[in-house]
RNA sequence: GCGCCCGUAGCUCAGCCGGAUAGAGCAACUGCCUUCUAAGCAGUGGGCCGGGGGUUCGAGUCCCUUCGGGCGCACCA
């Protein structure tokens, strides 16, 4: 049989649910149930294995329909199922106040072993059915370092973006520069005081407040000043800002690049919001909400757009407080100022155009900051504006990162005495445990990061529980090879029961692993995955400590190292996913 | 004031379309290496799922309300 695709759990349910609907039909058309419309119900697979492989509700949710105790319904439905022997099941059962339990067959316990330990790609589905999405994560200013939060994000798109395109999607990695706009021109202006003060001293010309504080403006302004000496001095300010800006942000993309790099993210577009400015797409987009009327020309000639009608179906604020401390209606937001500048507003509608309309996404995802909540409901309805659809822009709003050593939180780092950088933190933590500390958490929930416990290369760190995991398997696997015990394939287990408990649980986490990414990529929860796999590792230490394999009977023994091999794959997949390394020793 | 997110064991967090006895890791305590890697396993203790109402056969999960924490409400991005 040909595993590709396959998935067992989604496939188990499936059938279940198809069973139990035939046979109420049945039950209704020879009179055991009283005629009516089948109600909606749910076919889950029980935390409890005592309760089945599949249970369902459907007795229980009937019981108004069918005007009869549960119990009795679930006894009309299971004397109407079809010979079991032909399904993935091999037993039913009536329990506690109606529910119908089913029992999954060995077949099925066995293909779910030959799928993980013959199928490279086990856990990849056609799901997503090719479906061409764009992931745009991180998208830092390039107006100096990555901060924390970037490593959050980072890990939450580049695993977001792995966990969809196993689910069957078609997944483009974006990074949006801001290389246009307010933040660039404060960043010339920066470097043009930094660099006058080269000369001048900091004395005649200080740091204005609102310029960038940081000690990376410095160091560009000394790097440009010993490429060009004092020539920019006497220049006027725009100039200078403009040379200044033209040296230092190439640089500071490069560094954007190669710590990403450096954190194993690649994209495969840096998209660079001054090619929207530039080709003209800026313009039209404000054209074309003047055309249909949803935007208007102000008095003072900003052109405003009317936000509050297109935003309100996506939900929103729709009273903000004024400096008074009054409030009013928020009704139209600026896109294009007064002095002709556009807003960055403006500049977002047009990205999103550019992928949903001209490059053709089918969805645009983006993870933003929960400080950025305020701008979903008007970016998508923006999109509704301009005559593309709102919900194909969805975005992953991430809480912040509070990052804590010795149970305080800490913000500066003690050695430079400024914030601490993503190039910081990724000299400090290993990779592999920044990447997937940074994605044990849903993104709604606010997280502290651990510095002390990332750094630890010890059991408490989640991520050698699974790497341990996978190194142990392939311990044993090299152990009974150098002892000439080779697995000879599934013939060499045919039948075998895995009655264990330990091995149940094995296999049906197993079972669980396709399922487990659709289930991410459709909740944009690859975290999901990790608790997911950390269960996996934790199941098979526990079959190591109570099923011996080494020195158990021929047919046992082989059945366990297929499960063996199919765990192994998994974690494998799992962890190349997340671009985290297998070892095979520790 | 308005809006978004969070509140589950001492700590950090899971908990599926509302299902059966609310879970894991850490911390504490007790065991287990002459036998496949002890970075592991087995076990014990630990809970008013922030509070109060409601819907339901059934609520940690849905609705309302209230309290606590975080964030936002710019011609910044």
């Amino acid at each position: 049989m040909n595993y590709q695709n396959y998935n067992p759990r989604a496939a188990l349910l499936a059938e279940a649910k198809a069973l139990l609907e035939q046979a109420a039909k049945a039950a209704m058309a020879d009179g055991s149930l009283p005629e009516a419309e089948l109600p909606a119900f749910i076919v889950e697979i029980p935390a409890d294995p005592k309760n089945g492989d599949v249970a369902s509700n459907l007795a229980m949710a009937g019981a108004r329909a069918f005007r009869k105790a549960p119990r009795m319904i679930a006894e009309a439905i299971t004397a109407h199922l079809p010979e079991l022997a032909d399904t993935a099941f091999d037993r039913v059962e009536i329990a506690g106040p109606g529910f119908i339990n089913l029992y999954a067959s060995l077949s099925w316990f066995t293909g779910v072993v030959l799928a993980a330990s013959t199928n490279e790609a086990y856990g990849r589905t056609d799901f997503g059915q090719g479906q061409r999405y764009n992931v745009e994560f991180v998208s830092a200013n390039p107006t100096g370092p990555m901060h924390i939060g970037n490593a959050r994000g980072g890990a939450l798109g580049d695993c977001l973006a792995a966990v969809l395109e196993w689910a069957g999607y078609e997944v483009t990695r974006e990074f949006y520069l801001n290389d246009a706009g307010n933040q660039i021109q404060k960043f010339g202006k920066s470097l043009s005081v930094r660099y006058r003060q080269l000369y001048l001293g900091e004395e005649a010309c200080p740091l204005p407040e609102e310029c960038y504080q940081g000690a990376d403006i410095i160091e560009r302004a000394k790097a440009f000043a010993d490429l060009h000496g004092d020539k920019y001095l006497n220049a006027d300010e725009a100039e200078r800002s403009k040379a200044l800006i033209d040296f230092a942000l190439p640089i500071n993309i490069e560094n954007l690049e190669k710590d990403l790099g450096k954190y194993r993210i690649t994209y495969d577009v840096w998209f660079k919001e001054s090619t929207l400015h530039a080709s003209g797409a800026v313009q039209a987009v404000v054209d074309q909400l003047l055309a249909s009327g949803a935007c208007y020309k102000a008095e003072d000639g900003a052109i405003m757009y009317r936000s509050a009608q297109y935003a309100a179906k996506y939900g929103t604020a729709n009273k903000k407080r004024k400096d008074d401390g009054s409030e009013e209606e928020v009704k139209d937001e600026v896109l294009v100022r007064a002095n002709g500048i556009p807003t960055y507003f403006a500049a977002d509608i047009a990205y999103h155009y550019d992928k949903l309309a001209t490059r053709g996404f089918d969805k645009s995802i983006d993870i933003w900051g929960a400080d950025h909540h305020g701008h979903v409901a008007r970016m998508k309805g923006a999109m509704d504006a301009i005559g593309l659809d709102g919900s194909k822009l969805d975005v992953v709003l991430m809480q912040l990162v509070n990052l804590m050593k010795d149970g305080e939180p800490v913000r500066i780092s003690k050695r430079s005495g400024k914030a601490i950088s993503l190039t910081d933190l990724l000299d400090m933590v290993p990779i592999d445990s920044a990447r997937f500390l940074f994605n044990q958490q849903q993104a709604a929930s606010a997280m502290d990061f651990d510095l002390d416990l990332a750094i630890r290369q010890d059991s408490d760190n989640p991520v050698y529980y699974v790497q341990y995991a996978h190194a142990r398997i392939c311990s044993i696997l090299r152990k009974l090879e150098s002892e000439g015990t080779a697995y000879q394939g599934a013939d060499a287990w045919a039948g075998y029961a895995f009655a264990e408990p330990a091995e149940q649980e094995l296999v049906r986490l197993l079972a669980a692993f396709p399922a487990e990414i659709v289930l991410s990529a459709q909740r944009y929860d690859p975290a999901r995955i990790n608790h997911y796999v950390a269960d996996l590792a934790g199941a098979f230490h526990k079959f190591y400590g109570s099923c011996r394999i080494k020195d158990a009977e021929p047919v046992t023994q082989q059945a366990r190292i297929a499960l063996c091999l199919g765990t192994r794959q998994v974690i494998r997949n799992v962890l190349t996913m997340f671009k985290i390394n297998v070892p095979e020793s520790m």
